[in-house]
DNA sequence: CTACATGCAAATAATTTGCATTAGC
DNA sequence: GCTAATGCAAATTATTTGCATGTAG
């Protein structure tokens, strides 16, 4: 499935589907969760397959830009991405300390949101919240 | 008052206040809105008084941790900060058409993040929330 | 066979840091 | 006077880019 909208998305844009993009797409649909590029990179290169740092750059800014994928936000190490596409909408909490990305749902949110674009006439199709601070471990850490 | 607040701070951590230090603070609380390092450094050296980036940045940590400052957001060409004393939080809708953003207060989201923190034994100190859509303008142009 | 993509290493850009010198307290 | 802060330039880190070569369509 998502091989497919990668294959037309890159194809509409004149691009070439080549074995390190497909490897990259493989490898982020391969499992479930956050990564930054250079887990990713390590991953791909762990599974045999040869792509290059700049490779694995390159092939997820067009991932994000397809929509397959997502930047979930930006760490004091960098970006960290998931994969978009067959999952629920979510936000996250982040902690300050440990850098720990907690996944939460809430639907108040998305209630939330439809009255507020009502009151600004403003016409929302979507939405994203961090909530930042410190995560439980690092919370009991402290003490 | 904030000098209060940061003299407080600096002296009960066996620090020093120097002149660079007060500039920072005196730059950043002498105007309101979002600023970067760069900006703020630009600021204070037209501002007559002479303090090295270097300065700039270590004295915008020790302003974050001491609470006066917040980071507002990581772009991608670096950190975002404002004054947080004195200030009210507020949120924003960005229209995808134009890319007006507008500022919105909601006493609802920060009740939210109470209870999502506590249910996720999280300890919150900041949120960001942005919605994305059609403003009201390009709404009504488009139609 | 013709773009476009790749790998590599060098370039960027924001921020941090080591060190010799200066200055609060 | 002791200790921490400054300025500078070099280091660091994540990411991007130029270019010669490889390869998909």
């Amino acid at each position: 499935m998502e091989n497919k909208i990668f294959r037309n998305f890159i194809l509409n844009k004149g691009l070439k589907l080549t074995k390190e993009r497909s490897a990259v797409l493989k490898e982020i649909f391969s499992f479930r969760g956050h990564f930054d590029p250079e887990q990713l990179f390590m991953r791909i290169k762990d599974s045999g397959i040869k792509a290059s740092r700049a490779s694995v750059y390159r092939t997820l800014n067009l991932l994000v830009e397809s929509g397959l994928v997502g930047k979930v936000a930006r760490t004091e190490k960098g970006n960290v991405y998931e994969q978009t596409f067959g999952h629920e909408h979510h936000d996250h909490m982040i902690c300050d300390r440990c850098g720990a990305i907690i996944e939460f749902c809430s639907q108040k949110i998305e209630n939330l949101q439809v009255e507020l674009c009502k009151k600004n006439r403003f016409e929302g199709t979507s939405h994203t919240l961090v909530i930042r601070g410190i995560c439980k471990r690092c919370k009991k850490a402290k003490q």
